[in-house]
DNA sequence: ATTAACTTGAAATCCGTTTTCATTTGGATG
DNA sequence: CATCCAAATGAAAACGGATTTCAAGTTAAT
């Protein structure tokens, strides 16, 4: 998904909901959409900041928090005790693997894990709503 | 891994280094593995309160920890905000199910899957150490 | 322009986790 | 057994990220 239609599925949401477009929003959603993924509520709140040094951690958090609502963001959470946003592809789940020396994030993608894990799930009578599949080591740089 | 066995394995990691057994430790231990699994700190602090109401949460705490360092538990996160504790088995890794309505968490585990995993990896230059693989859903009774 | 509803940002609050510190206890030693 | 020191305890405080409050500001419909 383009950012133009990002931008585009979060004002009809906004029009949906009756929510008011706001220069914050703006910003907050451009930057976000630059960023790309795996961001924090505080680091992008820094990032913003320096720009726009007047906003605050608050919208920041609320709107992220709307982003995720609105489906063009997912809420992850990697085992250090914050909450990360990354933009949904929506058409394409992906997976991640972490590095635990150097915390990179690489995302990837295997539909023969996915249709294994349809298989147990269906043996234990469970209808999967989402999962998720973090694999944390070592990259090929921090070896 | 038997109840006699992690206890000892607890004694002896508590010899190595030079730690104190206390009632406490004992009661804490105990209770901990008649609950079994998943159980949350605060979970953990209630039950031990009923039959030893001097007990105090901070040691609850310290003593999961304890348990975790020694390895005979391993704490884990499901979303919920709190962190669990299961009692490991050490030589079977498993994964997990969790029924998103009524909460149930159900283990198992898949060889085929874990192998896919080790071969993403390797794609990637990733060497694992560790992973998180959970299934969110609705189980049988639930539906 | 007026107005009602929504939004903002600073500060306060929440809530699970972790630490502090005065006191108690375990267990090694004489 | 008495003594001693390091470790453990528990109540309370501190911590840290997430969330809420509230007075002031903004949006956009009329």
């Amino acid at each position: 998904m383009g950012r133009t239609q990002t931008k585009d599925k979060f004002k009809e949401f906004m029009l949906d909901k009756g929510l008011k477009s706001t220069r914050q929003r703006e910003v907050i959603l451009d930057e976000f959409l630059r960023v790309g993924s795996h961001i924090s509520t505080e680091e992008l709140y820094l990032r913003l900041r320096r720009k726009t040094p007047q906003i605050g951690y608050a919208t920041v958090h609320r709107t992220l928090k709307l982003f995720a609502e609105c489906g063009i963001a997912e809420q992850r959470h990697f085992g250090d005790g914050q909450a990360r946003y990354e933009a949904s592809d929506l058409d394409e789940h992906h997976d991640h693997l972490i590095c635990v020396t150097c915390g990179k994030i690489v995302e990837f993608e295997d539909p023969r894990i996915e249709r294994l894990q349809e298989e147990v799930a269906r043996q234990h009578g469970f209808s999967i709503e989402r999962h998720r599949l973090e694999l944390y080591g070592c990259c090929e740089s921090c070896r």
